[in-house]
DNA sequence: GTATGTGAAGTAATTCACAGCT
DNA sequence: AGCTGTGAATTACTTCACATAC
């Protein structure tokens, strides 16, 4: 083990190992080597080792790792024996996606709220989640006890959102609105900005050589 | 100018500067500083400035950018003045909430077709697109002269539906389905994992110190 | 022989810092 | 005086390559 800073592509990385594992054991597979696991995750063998070298020795030199127990370590390191608790606030199409998402609920993100401005859908169940008025935000955040929230309204109130949201003692946030949000140092942001990547592969159809 | 490589990082900023030249040239504000600019986007003035640099000299020594000549020279370097046909393939709540999403078209992005496997779906019709059976996507994909195609299938089919648009000519993809897809080098493959960037977050509270 | 773990080397991206222009 | 443009320095991340373990 070493004991630098871990860069965030790593933790980004051990999900993708993570999930690996989970169809590996699922298939009685016992033992897998970082190549192997790299030609299924498209990462080198070298990055394979490196990511996990992070957090300490997992494999046995001639053979690999044994799956189940980089399972288990991962499953520890990453903190999934634990569940979180989100809320999404905007519940337009998008929004509604979220919350109908069952990715998340799998892997222990559990959506517990849903917010809205608007009357017309304030008060309407959506999977099993009634929709609330943003001004309802700081008490339901803490008798909810929700950690993350998920900004998904637009780009012109999603700060005032984020404000909200973290007055009301969210820990992150993950924005889906394309705007650059100022946040305290330490809060998390994450940001996911549909429209930039494809933009982005446009780029590369205007540009192609 | 120089004429290196052009990271993709700078691509993506550069449609984060030209969406604030387009709010700041209607605000009527006629010129900007890097500095300015990279406060109003969350980024450094020397950030600014040197992806700039990657395209050519726009700025005045002593007083900075004229706005409207950025966003014009931006909106041509990155080809703004064409727009591009899109599929999406799964029709599923994502799916569904992109056919919606009003900032595809904004950015002379057009969604001109979706792709389902299920019967139930084919030959409804979602915001003006009708829901066609993943069997005419060379056909359309050819006739609506589609070039991106985006990918909101479950994981499992992901792959297959990855193959089926590329050999129906379609140039790059967009994939939100959670596993590292295979493609031919000249594709461009931008992956959104929107359970992995939230499990990140949750990493963060599990280890916070 | 086969595969790990890890320093060292290499590559990519960001930030610094300042000469030079207006 | 204020701000750009850009090499140089720095930092971040990835790949190499090999000594070591089984």
């Amino acid at each position: 083990m070493n004991n630098k800073k871990v860069p965030e592509p790593v933790i980004s990385r051990l999900f993708v190992y993570l999930r690996e594992l989970i169809e590996l054991t699922k298939m009685n597979i016992r033992t897998i080597s970082s190549g192997e696991l790299g030609v299924r995750t498209n990462l080198s063998d070298a990055q394979v080792r490196k990511d996990l070298g992070y957090f300490g020795q997992f494999g046995v030199s001639g053979s690999g790792y044994d799956t189940n127990e980089l399972k288990v370590a991962l499953e520890e390191i990453l903190g999934k024996d634990k569940t979180w608790n989100v809320a999404v606030v905007g519940i337009g199409h998008l929004g509604g996606a979220l919350l109908a998402y069952p990715g998340f609920k799998e892997r222990g993100l559990n959506i517990v709220a849903a917010f809205d401005s608007s009357k017309r859908k304030i008060g309407k169940k959506i999977k099993g989640i009634i929709i609330q008025s943003i001004d309802e935000m700081p008490k339901t955040v803490t008798n909810k006890k929700i950690s993350i929230g998920i900004i998904s309204v637009p780009a012109k109130v999603a700060q005032e959102v984020a404000d909200k949201l973290i007055s009301s003692r969210v820990k992150h946030i993950l924005n889906f609105a394309p705007i650059a949000l100022n946040v305290p140092e330490k809060i998390k942001l994450k940001n996911v900005d549909l429209s930039r990547e494809l933009e982005t592969l446009s780029y590369f159809l205007a540009n192609k050589k």
